[in-house]
DNA sequence: GACATATGATACCTTTTAGTATCATATTGG
DNA sequence: CCAATATGATACTAAAAGGTATCATATGTC
């Protein structure tokens, strides 16, 4: 079987977190530069990256007084091979069906 | 640029709608019988139904008064999609970490 | 037609969640 | 040391989500 990432899911499924993430592609930033993107206070931005990182979709390093957010693979990786189990039973179900097709044509 | 499917991961971050997901693996079940797989009214696994159904994560077929539901590799595929793009720039990344390297070796 | 069954829809309650306001703590620079 | 900055934490409010109860509608069966 195979393990579900309900808290990842958790935190994908909010369009302010997904530009977050959005966000930190290809870079680091602290908590307050993400919040000048968006028309929020610092604290309700905070509440975003702390669910974020329980998703396991970023990760947090201390830098003298910042906290540098960078994206953390793990939570993404977690989503692939959700998705990739699905996947498996996706192909399972059109070899059955090809193999239906092929004992009708005998 | 890609298509967020929040919806479908909204959808997804729930684990009574990651058990009907399973329950639906290989198999349609009516509402009814999803239902008995439950400690939850009928009306209360209605409702995560339709919101699976939102996030193109299943569809619903009439037949007669019953109505079945299969999965929809739809939303499946969003999510496919979504996660690729990332992958995409993971592989980015540690071709410029592996670019650095060889650079240093010089 | 009458009745049982499968579902849809609405109102309602309770718990989470998104967001703000506010205060406390830690670090940098003069 | 003191002031400015960057953050953490708590209490609070409003809206959304999970869930139940209840009634209405459609279909199959006798």
């Amino acid at each position: 079987m195979i393990q579900i990432p309900t808290q990842t899911f958790k935190a994908l499924g909010d369009p302010t977190r997904q530009q977050i993430l959005g966000l930190l592609v290809g870079r680091e930033l602290t908590i307050a530069q993400v919040a000048g993107h968006f028309d929020m206070t610092r604290a309700g931005v905070k509440k975003h990256m702390k669910i974020l990182e329980e998703g396991r979709l970023i990760t947090v390093t201390p830098k003298g007084r910042e906290r540098l957010n960078t994206l953390n693979r793990d939570g993404f990786d977690a989503v692939s091979d959700w998705v990739g189990y699905f996947d498996q039973f996706w192909d399972d179900k059109l070899n059955a069906l090809k193999a239906l097709v092929e004992e009708d044509m005998k």
